[in-house]
This record gives structure tokens, sequence and C-alpha cells, in this order.
DNA sequence: TTAATTTGTTAGTCATGCCTAACTTTTTTA
DNA sequence: TAAAAAAGTTAGGCATGACTAACAAATTAA
């Protein structure tokens, strides 16, 4: 993906949308988006996705035909990696420096993802030495948008007997990254998984010296890289 | 000032109005501040302001009365200082770790000024290791939004044969700040009034080993302190 | 001290981005 | 395959924060 001198003129609320829309299509679970998925994911009205959709079709940064499905064009794509770059930067940053918990740092950068100025983030990568992860362990694009995603394997996915090493969580919400953190998993955590319980699919793991039961959507949240 | 663990609901317009009005009102070289004074500044309608003005009367940040001159409340004069507090970290953070010029600055900390996080701000400052002034010269409110201000003293109001050393720039215009740095003036230069024309009111300098002579409107824009 | 100029106010309009309510189309299920 | 449910669209409203044009009050100058 090239590099353009791109003055950026899209609002925040546009830009917002198009990062959704990617989190969706591209790192979400689902292959297919439609409008009302999108309202939901967004928390606003299927009137206000069905509007903006309309608006961002206009500027050939998303396509779809009346009734039919979502899709990102290569320019929609290309604003919304660089959103997440500046985003999970930004976190770096005040993880890294700022001495903010992993829980503090998404709410923030929802806001310091939208500041404009090219050099103002290139600068603070090289600043901070270009990390590649941050601080929910996702993958950070780099200034040309190239964005090296490691598939996403859930924990919700592995079966009795697998051992795995947690590499990312969701950081969507702070009480599930209180959680993580309070029963003591982290980042490289190496996990068992001791039982998947038929009745309601939680699952029984040990990690270090901890034996917990985690529910279903706990592990959704949960990226790992299976060991054994 | 105390310290309230204000969680600041103010939209961006509403946040820029006030700043303004104190820029003028307690940084400026005006004592009174009107309706049409304030719009030429923020460069909007008189309509634009005298309409925002009505609404941050009633948010009680504003007082004034009908056809009369503007005035902040201690509550108005608080959320401006913060802003300028954050402004200016910003801009030295710009500055000093980013590599950013004293002319680039300015307009990514209008952006930045706006973040809504008390502890980003605060621990910018720590990492910094509490500066007290800007880039350009100017005083840094701490935290409970103290505001040690110098007085501004422009070079334009010296005589022949005063000399001077430069304490502060007003940072608004890229171009002038250009210009001071390629005629060679830098913060804590020391300046000797050579000459001031009668004419129209330009003044012959010296500093270190150039003579330069600069307008009227460029020494309104350069603060000193008198040395002799 | 009246007339001209400046300053401030009001009314009406527009764009953005959100909403609810009503409607249409598509998909699912019986 | 027809009815029910879900998904998508449209119409109409509202808040914010801009604008222009017309008007009123205050200040300044003649
Ligand atoms: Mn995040
Ligand atoms: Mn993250
Ligand atoms: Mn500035
Ligand atoms: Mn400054």
């Amino acid at each position: 993906m090239t590099n353009k001198l791109n003055s950026n003129n899209l609002t925040k609320s546009e830009e917002d949308y198009l990062k959704a829309l990617f989190q969706l299509l591209v790192e979400g679970k689902s292959a297919k988006v439609g409008n009302n998925q999108l309202a939901e994911y967004l928390k606003v009205s299927p009137a206000s996705t069905n509007n903006m959709i309309k608006k961002l079709k206009t500027k050939q940064y998303v396509v779809s035909e009346k009734y039919g499905k979502l899709d990102l064009t290569k320019e929609g794509e290309y604003i919304a990696v660089r959103l997440i770059r500046k985003h999970r930067l930004w976190e770096t940053f005040l993880y890294n420096y700022l001495n903010f918990t992993w829980d503090e740092v998404h709410d923030v950068a929802e806001q310091l993802e939208h500041i404009k100025s090219q050099k103002l983030i290139n600068e603070l990568e090289r600043f901070m030495e270009f990390p590649t992860k941050d601080p929910h362990g996702e993958m950070i694009p780099n200034a040309d948008g190239e964005y090296l995603a490691i598939p996403k394997v859930m924990l919700s996915s592995l079966s009795e007997g697998d051992i795995c090493r947690l590499i990312a969580v969701d950081d969507g919400s702070v009480n599930f990254l209180k959680y993580v953190s309070e029963i003591g998993l982290a980042l490289s955590s190496e996990i068992k998984i001791l039982e998947v319980r038929e009745f309601d699919k939680s699952i029984r793991i040990q990690f270090g010296e901890a034996i917990e039961t985690i529910t279903r959507k706990f592990a959704d949240n949960v990226f790992v890289k299976k060991v054994v």
C-alpha cells in the first residue's frame, strides 16, 4: 500500500465508522457485516449507520448494494488501518511511559487516535523505538499501513489437554481487562486446558500455580498460540 | 484555586471560546473585551460568538450585561487556564521529545489540548519532569491552575539605548516564528535597541553580531525583560 | 447634539450526526 | 410456501455550531 501525503479530511465520526467496519470485517469473527450489526457495535441506531454508510459510499470508502452487506474499499481500509496504528501507538505510549494500566489506555487512545498530524504519530513511533505490539498484544501497523495480522485463535476454540500461550486480549472492556489481571493472567502466560464443560462451555484452566474456571464469553476474548 | 475532580463536560467549541476570552482578557493587551473583538480573534462571525456567549452565560462561565463587555467567572477562568496548561505541556512534549520545531508545535497542541484525561496531562508533566516554560517562553500553569504570569513587556515599548533579553514570543503565527528563527533571534537573546524610527515605528536592533530592522508589528509579538 | 459609524443582537438557514417511528425488503421458520 | 421475524430504509425531529442579512443600541465625530 503506497504512502500518500493524505491530508485527511474526514470527521471523527467518519473515521470511527470506518474503523468499526474494519474491525468487524477484518479483525472480527464475521465474514459479512450488515447495517444493524454495525449499529449495534457502534452503539448507535440503525438509522444513524444507514445514513453514515450512505455518505461513506459517495466518498468511495464503502461499497454495498441496497439491502446488501457492507464492504470497505482499499481507501476505506487504509484509513481504518492508519487509525488502528495511531490507537495502538498511543496505547503503547500511555502504558510504557505514562504509568497507565492496560485497562486505562483504551479510552484515552480512542480520543488520541483522531489527532491529525502525520509527523506526530511517526515521531511518537520513533521515540518509542518502533514497538510492534500494543499493551494488549495486538500488532501495530507500520507507517505504510502494513498490517501483519496474526491469526486470532480464541482460547475458547481449544480442547482438553491443549497447552497454549496468551498472546493478546480484546481491549474493548475495562471490566474484562481488570478481571484478566486480577486472576493473574498476563501476556505470555502459559495456559493448560484442564476441562471443557459441556453444560455451559465453561473451561477449567491452569496457569502457573493457579487453577481457574472461566466462562465461554471470557475465553472468546482471549487469544492464544497453541503450544501442544 | 482548589483542585476539583472536575469531569469536564464542555465541548471543544465551548473550551475554545473560554480560552480565547482568557487570552484576550488576561494575557492580552485590552482591558475590556467585546463580542465583535472575540469574533475577530476566533475568526467566526459576531452572530456565532453572540450565540455561544449566551450559552456560556447560562452555564455560569461568562458574565456580561446586554450590549456590555464580557468577563469570565472564576469557573470559566479555571477552565481556560487548564486548557492553556494542557496546550503548553503538549507543545513542550512535541518540541523536546518529538523533534517538532517551535513553529510546528502550536497547531498540533490546539488539537491535543482538548483530550479529556486528567491523568494523561499530569503524567505527561511528570514524565517531562515538571517543565515551567513552553518552547515559546510562556509559563506553564501547574495542576492547581496556578498561573505565574510574568508581566509581558513588548519589545516595541522600549526606547533607544535600552538593552533587554528575549523571554517569550507570541506563538499564534507560524510565519512569525519562522521569521524570528531565520534572523537568528532565540529565547534568551540579548537585544539592544539602536534606533526607533518615528516615521513608521520600525526599530533597528542589535543582537550578537547581527543588526536588523524590525517592524512595529514584529516587535509587538516579542516579549522581553529589560536589562538596562 | 445630531448624524455617522461601530458594536451588538436577532431571525432565519445550513451541515453534521444523532434520534424515534413507520415502513419495506429479505431471510427464516413453521 | 406463506407467515413471522429480522434486517434495512426512509421520513421527520432535535442539538450543536457555523453562516448571512437585517436591525437596534451605543459610541464617536462633525
Ligand atoms: Mn484499544
Ligand atoms: Mn489495544
Ligand atoms: Mn501555542
Ligand atoms: Mn506556546
